[in-house]
DNA sequence: CCAACCTTGACACAGCTTTGATAAGGTTGT
DNA sequence: ACAACCTTATCAAAGCTGTGTCAAGGTTGG
């Protein structure tokens, strides 16, 4: 046996046994099960639940919207409708211009890797 | 002039105005204001008002996921974070070597006491 | 100046989400 | 063979969402 037990994987997660089967529920952590059904988590799924805490925490964010955006990532024709209707938002300030746009779309990638490799809040602020 | 007033936009849209102003408060659709505060509904705003609810119906989503979609496209940290925890989904535990599988069995037991004496939160076996 | 709008704020309620607890029964290791 | 796990299903409660309605007061147009 290589898996934790719903039980052990609750106590090294910091979630409870309830919360894991909740999860698996909504489809964001579905683990292997044994021949007569026990779940088995291995090392990729505790690492998982363990960020999946973090990410719910400093964005304070729920379950529920990360199985929405699982789902945009799934069903293509939700993601797509959902982002045109977004891209139809004519809230920004003032328009900006092609050339601003393309820097900012530019910029976008360095951005998030910034964001990712610091544990610091980005003040960037403009 | 040729903006609507909140009721007027209400009628030609489907919704009432209560929802234009729920609509209004998770950040969605924010028309322009008057001098003296007045909500002015344009041709843009109603146009995006009637296709926000094929967006609902089609696809059966609530008003709160298309503003976590919104809230996704703005804050790049937040997105970043959402689609990198994503991103690892397929981790299975068969794609952890066997080297680390020992490892992580070797440790197991020391993990679990580890989270027990530091969380205290879990007070499970009653 | 008055009716008919508009504003924000609050109370209310059904229904869904999140989480716990408990029951009835299967699996497992010693 | 028995304790200590596991499973699913169900009941329950706290909290959030979506929505209506009403109140107190400002704006507007005839």
């Amino acid at each position: 046996m290589e898996a934790l037990t719903i039980h052990e994987a609750a106590q090294t997660t910091g979630w409870t046994p309830r919360m894991l089967r909740y999860i698996e529920r909504i489809g964001l952590i579905e683990p292997a099960r044994t021949e007569s059904g026990y779940r088995q988590y291995g090392a990729g799924e505790l690492q998982r639940l363990r960020t999946l805490r973090e990410l719910l925490a400093e964005h304070e964010i729920g379950l529920g919207d990360v199985a929405f955006a699982l789902r945009l990532r799934r069903d293509e024709a939700l993601d797509g409708a959902v982002d045109s209707w977004l891209e139809a938002e004519p809230q920004r300030p003032e328009t900006v211009s092609a050339d601003e746009w393309l820097r900012w779309e530019q910029e976008k990638h360095a951005r998030i890797i910034a964001a990712l490799t610091t544990n610091e809040t980005m003040e960037t602020a403009a």
